[in-house]
DNA sequence: CTAGGATCCTGTCAGC
DNA sequence: TGCTGACAGGATCCTA
């Protein structure tokens, strides 16, 4: 769920009330959730490799913090805080029945909530957290990457999809499901195109919308809304605002007009506009 | 090695 | 109403 500029935004957020603040107490409300033996510690460092978190700890110790599809990290202190898999509970009375692990802080405790379990919190020694597998293998960010490294690339997945090769955190890192349905449409790349068959030209464009539409949304908080924190529990819907096709299937093309159309590739909900993005899946390799 | 599909888990929603 | 299947903002594992 949070894609890369939503893990960003709560990475600031968070600096805000736990940074160099003391974890005091680790309750782990569902085993699998939690990988590695609880220790407490102060919070020295908030850093962020591609989607995941990781809090550095004065002992030598970091958490690594991933919410996969549907994580939400809640701080409640004297505000609260909320990121993460949006939904209705972020002004819930905490914990929920999705409350996984709880972190408590001095003057206010981190809910870990995750409904389908598949985010996790895992302790890794501070100097061991590049050699993490995930870590380890992930891929630069779109800003980081020039365009002919990154047309290099997908030269090496020729016969996948386009949008298969860009969810690939080992090939660019960051995007998720909704960035590349948005960074696609931008470039006007249909996503079944195999990624061998794009052309320089293709690979630079779909890199510079990839930045566009990451830089925008983290201007804007990310596109779940970082500050949930309304007292009358109304949801702000950032992504209504912001996106162009996810989601607005049966909706008129924001560029064209033609209705956008939801289809499945790499085993994922896919929106495009069927006129701005040509399908040339059939085309043959030379 | 690559590419595609199943899989982890809980909840919601559309369609009968 | 109750059931059923599809689907979900991710990544890994298994198979051919």
């Amino acid at each position: 769920m949070p894609e890369l500029p939503e893990v960003e935004t709560i990475r600031r957020g968070l600096q805000d009330y736990i940074l160099k603040k003391k974890i005091k107490q680790i309750d782990i409300l569902c085993e699998k959730s939690f990988i590695g033996q609880p220790c407490v510690g102060t919070v020295e460092n908030i850093r962020r490799f591609g989607k995941a978190l990781v809090l550095d700890l004065d002992n030598s110790n970091s958490l690594m913090i991933h919410l996969r599809m549907t994580g939400q990290l809640i701080y409640d202190g004297k505000e609260r805080y909320a990121a993460g898999h949006p939904s209705d509970n972020f002004t819930d009375h905490l914990p929920n029945k999705q409350t996984r692990v709880i972190l408590h802080f001095e003057d206010g405790t981190l809910f870990f909530n995750d409904q389908r379990k598949f985010g996790f919190i895992k302790i890794i020694p501070t100097d061991q957290v590049k050699d993490e597998p995930f870590i380890g293998k992930l891929a630069k960010e779109p800003w980081e990457m020039s365009p002919s490294e990154f047309y290099q690339k997908l030269q090496k997945h020729p016969k996948s999809c386009i949008k298969a090769v860009i969810l690939d955190q080992t090939v660019i890192c960051g995007l998720g499901n909704i960035y590349a349905d948005e960074s696609l449409f931008a470039a006007g790349i249909h996503p079944l195109k195999k990624a061998g068959l794009l052309s320089q030209e293709e690979a630079k464009r779909l890199l510079e919308e990839a930045r566009k539409v990451m830089d925008k949304s983290i201007a804007s908080g990310g596109s779940t809304m970082a500050t949930y924190v309304r007292a009358d529990g109304s949801r702000g819907d950032y992504l209504e605002k912001f996106a162009q096709v996810f989601r607005r299937e049966g909706k008129p093309c924001l560029k064209c007009g033609s209705k956008i159309i939801k289809i499945k590739v790499a085993g994922r909900g896919t929106h495009i506009c069927p006129t701005c993005q040509k399908d040339f899946s059939k085309e043959a390799h030379d």
